[in-house]
DNA sequence: GTGAAAGCGCTAACAG
DNA sequence: CTGTTAGCGCTTTCAC
């Protein structure tokens, strides 16, 4: 009997004898509707598995009932911020979209401009973005930043004491007696990266050591492109003995590459990660991390977005928190000095 | 300059001086403009940052380009399996949105139902389910189910290997001296609870060993639920010395009873989950569990998906993928006869 | 109480 | 080449 296409308003109102508009009203339990017609009508919605288009209702309403998070792609960082978020919108009454890019993004810088845009004003209320590659304050709806992006920035955001977990990284890994530490860094259009690259040269300035340029390469927070470089950094005449990678999956790649050299991690290599995704507990060895509590973080920006969208004026709009260093395998003490001088 | 809303197609239209019409000919690159004309509305499209708002398009078009993925909650699971997800989708064309009921879910039957009408033939080209709580074939767009309802069910489907999973894990235990192993069930009305207590049933009877149905609690697949009924089972006189919890997160709360309850695991209780999530090897101590290749299950339901949705007639329509047992800290050896049969 | 009509932002005929 | 028009599914005045 259904016709294999979904029912429409109109089926509904055609079906009951009555006007779209009476649907309407039954729908959305206006005044105005004899009680004996409202039955009717519900008997049929029923009876169609009738449900209103999310998409035509938020065309006519602005709001929607439903929260965006934006992400470039779905790896651990993001997939462990949803987590927190689910924590925060359980019971809110909102449901949440979440829209992924899924590497359109690379290529195309200001991929959540775009998509924010599109979605913002009809479907969503308001949206969390995830490392956002543009700073814009101007959108149609509120919106908060995880890890935003540098430069000024007037967005509500949410990230991570990065300075102080970087350096904490670094001393860890100078405490260990390591003095050539290269720097696999970040997205460099991220405040994360930089101030994970500050940490890293204010942990060498602080032990009165000066850093060396030529042991930094840049790895976009991309397992692929940490291959490339790393594996450079590695071959070279003077490699390091230990390598800080400014987030968890550089990292990772960062053993996997040493491994295939030859190079055992930590004996050969130690390699500090950031972030402390699942992953970076279970690879061998067990990597020794800054941790960011990223699930709070998801939490968090939630919580300040409902909070907008509610029109409330939330007092800490700029929220960073604790990191802290946890170490597992991946590090251990340098080799004695004339290894490290030496030509290998 | 810029209004505090977003603009749309008509401003893009009144400021270059032509109609909407020219305008969504100049976006979708429709023949028939003047280059001159085009380029104006291009620039003025730059200036005003004007996006295609994605629910008015989708309204009118029904092709969107984007696939949906509907999720009751965001947990570890769910959570895995967009990853693979987003691996498979990441280089296909196809934008990604993933809804999630947050919760909502668990007290109305029927979420995926309602948020499936009321996404598909608007917003998106279809759909990947997981978990679903019903059975329907007919729907208006492609779908797929990921760890399905019980009942016959002509969806495509992915899914693992449930049973011999289960048996697996049992049959460990079985192996390690125990006999009173209770059951942490999961959501009954998925195929995959069912199976996995199919597959515990069988191990006994293979061992020639009668199950106590006091053993046998329902968790529901929930952490909360798992609480309570395995606190019952605990402090009962006769409790197990080993359980079987039907997915990794009842497991992990399980372990977490027992310790609250001043038991050891593994020494005064072996437990065993079923998933591998991130978190059961992070736990303390390592949970021994049954790994579903869970990344691999979403980017096989994306992959069958798409070729639903390009028209293609896939030979495959319901994949089993190989389950494993994983055995790591959380399982020893049953204490002596005396002690199990002892009162505690 | 109920329905006709306008319009949310966009696209696809079809005239001009 | 360009604009006018109709309509996607829904809600909301505003007459009847």
């Amino acid at each position: 009997v259904q016709p294999s296409s979904r029912a429409t308003i109109r089926d509904v109102a055609a079906r009951a004898g009555v006007s779209v508009a009476t649907v309407s009203k039954v729908l959305n339990d206006r005044y105005g509707v004899a009680a004996a017609t409202s039955a009717r009508v519900r008997e049929v919605i029923a009876e169609l598995g009738y449900e209103a288009s999310l998409v035509a209702q938020s065309l006519r309403n602005h709001r929607t009932n439903v929260l965006g998070i934006l992400v470039a792609d779905l790896e651990p960082f993001s997939a462990e911020l949803l987590k927190g978020a689910g924590d925060a919108i359980r019971h809110t009454g909102f449901e949440l979209v979440i829209y992924s890019a899924c590497g359109h993004a690379i290529d195309h810088v200001g991929w959540e401009r775009r998509s924010l845009t599109r979605l913002s004003g009809t479907l969503i209320d308001g949206a969390v973005l995830v490392t956002p590659t543009v700073i814009e304050a101007r959108y149609a709806a509120p919106v908060v930043a995880v890890d935003p992006h540098t430069g000024p920035c007037d967005l509500p955001t949410i990230d991570a004491d990065n300075l102080s977990g970087a350096k904490n990284a670094v001393e860890h890994l100078l405490a260990l007696g390591h003095r050539r530490i290269g720097l696999v860094g970040g997205r460099r259009d991220l405040q994360s990266a930089m101030l994970r690259e500050s940490g890293y040269r204010q942990a060498f300035a602080d032990a009165g050591i000066r850093v060396d340029e030529r042991l930094m390469v840049d790895g976009e927070y991309d397992p692929e492109v940490t291959r490339t470089v790393v594996g450079g950094l590695l071959t070279s005449r003077r490699r390091p003995t230990a390598i800080f990678a400014a987030n968890d999956v550089s990292a990772l790649a960062t053993v996997d590459v040493a491994g295939s050299l030859g190079l055992r991690v930590p004996e050969d290599l130690s390699v500090v990660g950031f972030d402390n995704i699942p992953e970076s507990a279970l690879s061998t060895p067990p990597l020794t991390t800054v941790e960011q509590p990223i699930r709070e973080m998801g939490h968090r920006a939630v919580d300040l977005l409902i909070a907008l969208i509610r029109g409330e004026r939330p007092g800490l709009t700029h929220v960073t928190l604790d990191t802290r260093l946890v170490i597992r395998g991946s590090t251990t003490a340098a080799p004695p000095p004339r290894r490290q001088t030496g030509r290998q």
